[in-house]
DNA sequence: CACTTATATTTAGTCGACTAACTAATTTTT
DNA sequence: AAAAATTAGTTAGTCGACTAAATATAAGTG
């Protein structure tokens, strides 16, 4: 069955995105306890760094549109995790703060995320990680300026 | 702002989280066109290669529940790039075929891909390619392990 | 043959991610 | 001071991905 594949695939790509898709899936295997989705470590992580945080602040430190965080932020508030108050200075603010039950989910959300983040490195030495890491920014970067070529190019009267 | 710590984050599964949403991110404006989404391309190819697959056949090879198959394929019937049709042996089983529309489509869905492709490994040398390419298979075993070991604990009568 | 079990697909609902349009509050301009 | 422009967040809608339950068809069993 070819089920099989990646491991004769030649895409790199194919092979990352089917790596990532399983990472994701151990994700939520992992916090389902915890009642936190896969998509909400990332915010938990930065709330608890930068508590009283305004959703336009998140939502550019996340790289999260402004409709995202307000979804997501509203599910949280939903399970508990998180409350939202509105700033005493300005009422078009709205600033998050992480609940009690949200800094427990927290502490364990972190633990079973940095147990991931060993076993996914597993029989790989710091040396392959190092090259890896180099590797990944300059296809960050290369993607980086396929963007811009093509804005630019969007921009263009005669596109096409 | 904090938009740049990508560069200095240690985490290589953030790092690579953040690739590859920017290249989903570019895959969409590539393909804007072609009336595709960027989740679209791997369901067109498999269509290409194995014309009349039942939904069965292609959740299995693309790794996707029947659900997700089943949706959009639904979705790909509405803009017409996909077709429908009854098995004629067995009424449970409906088999997908790329339309003429969909064969357009996809013609230039594969050079836009590949275009991508190639820019995404620019600067990129076939030796780091080959040592990324063994690295990231590792990876996907080291997941693919440790999701067994989750389902196993899942399993037990005694767990936590 | 009637009933039970298995199979293929669908539907409804959840999540995160985006876009476009909207609403309310604030700032800037006239 | 009033109007216009900007800003912060929200809502509605789209997509893909999953789960659980439902529906229709086919196979197996007594």
């Amino acid at each position: 069955m070819e089920r099989q594949d990646i491991y004769e695939s030649e895409s790199l790509t194919f092979i990352l995105s089917r790596m990532m898709k399983l990472r994701r899936s151990n994700v939520h295997l992992l916090l389902r306890d915890q009642e936190v989705y896969p998509g909400q470590p990332p915010l938990l992580f930065h709330l608890s760094r930068h508590e009283g945080h305004s959703q336009k602040e998140i939502a550019q430190h996340l790289q999260l549109t402004p409709a995202t965080v307000t979804v997501m932020l509203k599910r949280m508030e939903k399970t508990g995790h998180v409350e939202r108050r509105p700033d005493p200075q300005d009422q078009r603010i709205s600033r998050a703060y992480l609940t009690d039950k949200g800094r427990e989910a927290l502490s364990e959300v972190k633990e079973a995320m940095n147990f991931l983040e060993i076993q996914c490195f597993q029989h790989i030495s710091e040396e392959e990680k190092r090259m890896m890491r180099r590797l990944l920014l300059q296809m960050y970067d290369n993607m980086k300026s396929f963007e811009q070529s093509l804005l630019t190019e969007k921009d263009q009267p005669n596109r096409k």
